[in-house]
DNA sequence: TACCTTTATTATGTCATACATAATACAAAT
DNA sequence: ATTTGTATTATGTATGACATAATAAAGGTA
């Protein structure tokens, strides 16, 4: 009964709202794939009966979905949309809170560690070889910083590459920056004392030979010293 | 040596490009809170030194990334984004490609066998409590598949709640539309036949006398119907 | 022929201006 | 005091113009 306030509920969406979803319509109506291009923004412009100033707005708002992409004075192409490279925009670290970083750091290792399954099941001979490369050469104890970080982040890229996801792999790029910020931020403490974590070597070991449940848990101990700052 | 080709590459950006940064700069700068109200178009344009048009197109962009948010014709604000608002926006399962789909639906697998450090670390007995209310009161096999599939979402959202982090919260509540697509979408076939897999009661009881470890193989046998369909 | 340079074309990027519209504040009226 | 009208204001939308960069076409040189 009350709905009566809900029904005279007029139309509050603008002109470009409505843009933005019949050019949605019209690209599945007409079966455009992606790689198509699609018409200049007058043409739409016209076909809609709106100016070119709200094609263009809506047009953005498609871009920044990740629907379409457009090249400078050359038009734009239906493109397939991820996840990821949405949130990429959106990832300045200077604009999320502390609080949501430590959050997205712990989405990580959550993800490290669950995604062993994927791992072990897609994991092929190249991949175990270029693994044990780039084992072999890393950096000591001894190593610059710098080089100990470029390697770690060389060695985890990779397993998101083993995974064969290529989402969670982008995921894990998109993270870097905010991982640089964490470290560089001091928001996360100093490494507690190193114990004798499972290493790189002992991860590539388990993934050769070993099963999933071993390397969560291999997993889970190499990422002790993280999981110690977050629960101190 | 190579570098002398990077040098000389020139300032691709758009002026739109300069005139977002630019306007997260003077936020920044001027210390712009949450709520406080920022200078109106025009202001901006003659601050910025450029017209209106590119003004809105850089705003507008912010809106999207969930900088600011604006109400008609009454101008705008500074507002806290967060990750997953921003996703939620492009999350229309529609738009999204089958194996990204997919991709997706992995990472959320994974995310939920990784977070048993973090449930355990962090459950309380009220928690307990809830769950056992939440397993006590789960339709039988021979319930409808509708509320199985609600206890379903029900018992796993409490999971990630349990995590206390409100980003992989919201990941999850992101993602229900998507896997209610999925599985309306047959994208993954009927489930398997099911064997004596670890049940709800099961995990909760991990939950309350166990180890992080026997819980990621609890949750991973839990989901073994899933990971079956994928690896099938 | 093959390759380089110039020119022409074209769609987007940017600007300037004007007007419509809706949200608010304030005055006026009951 | 509550309602109603009115003015103000910032954004929403439209239009037309020009600049610029990406390509294609044409032309010239070896």
């Amino acid at each position: 009964m009350e709905d009566i306030f809900q029904n005279i509920r007029i139309d509050t969406s603008s002109l470009v709202d409505k843009v933005e979803s019949n050019l949605i319509e019209l690209f599945v109506e007409k079966n455009f794939k992606v790689g198509d291009a699609i018409p200049k923004e007058l043409e739409l412009a016209q076909m809609l009966g709106v100016s070119r100033t709200v094609v263009r707005e809506a047009m953005l708002r498609l871009r920044l979905m990740g629907l379409i992409e457009s090249k400078k004075h050359r038009g734009a192409v239906i493109t397939s949309p991820d996840l990821v490279s949405i949130l990429e925009k959106s990832m300045n670290p200077k604009i999320l809170d502390e609080n949501t970083l430590k959050e997205i750091f712990e989405m990580r290792l959550s993800l490290e560690i669950g995604m062993a399954d994927f791992i072990m099941a897609r994991v092929t001979p190249e991949d175990i070889a270029a693994l044990k490369e780039l084992v072999a050469s890393e950096p000591g104890a001894s190593g610059q910083v710098i080089f100990q970080i470029e390697h770690e982040i060389a060695f985890h890229g990779k397993l998101y590459e083993i995974t064969r996801n290529e989402t969670m792999k982008k995921f894990q790029r998109m993270l870097l920056p905010v991982f640089d910020y964490v470290h560089k931020s001091g928001l996360l403490r100093k490494h507690t004392a190193t114990k004798d974590f499972v290493s790189h070597q002992g991860l590539v070991e388990i993934i050769e030979h070993g099963t999933p449940e071993q390397l969560r848990n291999g997993m889970r101990n190499h990422l002790e010293n993280h999981f110690a700052r977050l629960f101190e």
